[in-house]
DNA sequence: GCATTAACCACAG
DNA sequence: CTGTGGTTAATGC
């Protein structure tokens, strides 16, 4: 947990799993272990990426600013991986990262990790196989993103929040009403519109960013018709 | 035309 | 930073 400890790190990676005991040291000796903050930048777009970042735990946005506004990609929940195609594909950054809240990261330095995919294939395999879904995930997210209106983007993001964040139906919304306009792409003053209103149907219960799902089923069913 | 959707602006807590 | 109301532009009956 320490930087000292990746053999013992109840949140190893599964693909870390596969290193043997020399590679884990190998690790450990090329793995910086950093603590964020609420609101403080991992690593921003159009800088150079030197590192493969691994989160252990917490909460990160993942977003880039595009030609007319900022534009959420993704929220990622650690332990998981986070920047490998921006760390492989070029030498800058595509993307920004920001923590949440408090949240514990790995550095792990490049030519380290190119080595165990190299010597490691169970590894390597591992790897493919969280960006290949990662992939996937994206094309569903990027049609549902285009194709939806705007209710049926925010009644999404909730069920996200709800199913893969927090598993739990009344949760703190960790992003201001701007960040969840440029999560599911609307202003925020339609994001703020939204919420009245699902607050107003007994969708949900609002007060400030603490919500509650009251209708899982009409929710899903706005996420999945609106 | 008329209704709906959603962005932009302005102003008030 | 948020919520609300008015306005406006695009799109679809």
């Amino acid at each position: 947990m320490n930087g000292k400890s990746c053999e013992f790190c109840s949140n190893r990676s599964f693909a870390a799993n596969f290193l043997n005991d020399n590679e884990l040291k190998l690790l450990e000796k090329s793995c910086v272990d950093v603590q964020f903050s609420k609101g403080d930048v991992i690593f921003k777009q159009n800088a150079l990426s030197s590192n493969i970042i691994y989160v252990k735990s917490g909460l990160v946005k993942i977003h880039i600013s595009g030609p007319e506004r900022e534009q959420i990609l993704k929220i990622i929940k650690g332990p998981i991986y986070l920047g490998i195609p921006t760390t492989f594909g070029d030498k800058i950054n595509h993307y920004s990262a920001t923590a949440l809240m408090e949240t514990g990261v790995c550095f792990i330095d490049l030519n380290s990790f190119k080595d165990f995919i190299a010597s490691n294939s169970n590894f390597a395999y591992e790897i493919i196989t969280e960006l290949c879904k990662n992939e996937l995930a994206h094309f569903a997210h990027c049609v549902n993103q285009v194709q939806k209106q705007s209710q049926g983007r925010v009644a999404e993001a909730l069920c996200f929040f709800a199913d893969e964040i927090f598993n739990a139906s009344i949760f703190e919304l960790p992003l201001s009403r701007q960040e969840f306009g440029d999560l599911t792409g609307n202003s925020r003053e339609s994001v703020s519109r939204i919420f009245t209103n699902l607050n107003n149907d007994k969708v949900i219960t609002l007060k400030g960013k603490n919500i509650e799902i009251l209708d899982m089923e009409r929710l899903r069913s706005i996420s999945k018709n609106g």
